[in-house]
DNA sequence: CGACTCCTTCTACACCTGTAGAGGCCCGTA
DNA sequence: TACGGGCCTCTACAGGTGTAGAAGGAGTCG
């Protein structure tokens, strides 16, 4: 993927996560990147390409971000929890539009199959709660691993979407942190039996 | 609302959940209703319209099943889980489309605020889980009811989206119901701190 | 019976979208 | 300098989409 390319699909993620699957145009994504119009249609000939450079694009970026951080994960189980709420809080500020886009492209993976095997929606994730929960001496990781993978996403997509929002604390702020902290310990207490 | 309206409405939800936000046009809904083309245009003369007629229907749909649910709740938490599980499976089978639709409604009430209103995503199960925690002796139900609430969404999506689904048993057999069982379980152990 | 009203169907039309291909610019090579 | 190739931009066009309004038709009341 060349440079051009990723700024086209950055814009194209962007694009979504604003006006969804429906406002994903050539022309929109020109207009957001500020390129003249025809450009993405030049790099990406039909909007499956487009959708799939989007799904890519996601993709790489999950990647980069995985690896980055299996670096620094505590094996202590408060302060793992700690560690997810971070990086939970981060998807739900900075990295916003990238998680709104990635859930908008896995229900449309729900009628491309296509899709599904670039977007490998939680996968990464769930591989290195596997081995976390294998190190706190879970009985059975591949099973609530899932299950711990389950939690913190519905945690996100019900805060992104709003109703979670209603009732919690704005994504941010440290009192956003503790509480997903908490919240997440609680599931890690669940899923550990203990 | 008139009966046509619902009509079209339903056909509209079918349409959405397998077709994606996208596919939903007046054309669209007209096919699928298996009335005159121009019909839905008549009953909803713009696209907005459409879509609010979408995510009203859900709300209606939603609000006869959790009144109807009210009414046969364990107390006990193992029978609690088993009845959560069984809801669950029914939004994964024979409810799956509305389910996949109201996810993409709820994706599109992001930018589209009007929506959010109506739709009041799981502000009703919130409440029922909130009634079942204090009953349950739970600490701090208001929040801990969130905290179940986006574990049960996510369960569902993670399964439906088809990351889930890989590892998980298929909906509708009595392995998907036990296993849900289980992480449900685990959960309310989890937000009930023991 | 005639007029009126409501419901439904049909049709028109401007605009948007996907897609293809023609042309233009820049730069390295003979 | 002339040439060729790769990248970029522009334009055309067929088809789909949103929206409005006209036409038809059945039932109702005077």
């Amino acid at each position: 993927m060349t440079e051009r390319m990723a700024a086209l699909a950055d814009a194209a993620i962007h694009v979504v996560a604003t006006k969804g699957m429906r406002g994903l145009t050539h022309r929109a994504v020109d207009a957001q990147a500020g390129v003249p119009t025809g450009s993405t249609s030049a790099y990406f000939r039909t909007r499956k390409a487009l959708v799939e450079a989007v799904v890519q694009r996601l993709a790489d970026l999950d990647d980069a971000e995985v690896a980055e951080a299996r670096l620094h994960v505590p094996l202590d189980p408060d302060l793992l929890a700690e560690a997810i709420a971070h990086v939970l809080d981060r998807w739900m500020t900075t990295g916003r539009e990238r998680t709104l886009a990635r859930y908008a492209c896995l229900l449309e993976a729900t009628h491309h199959h296509e899709l599904r095997g670039i977007l490998a929606h939680g996968e990464r994730p769930r591989a290195q709660a596997r081995e976390l929960l294998s190190a706190l001496g879970a009985r059975d990781p591949e099973r609530q691993s899932r299950e711990l993978v389950a939690f913190v996403d519905g945690l996100v997509f019900d805060r992104l979407v709003g109703a979670g929002a209603l009732g919690a604390p704005a994504p941010g702020t440290p009192e956003s942190v503790s509480e997903l902290t908490t919240a997440i310990r609680a599931a890690l207490r669940g899923v550990l039996g203990k």
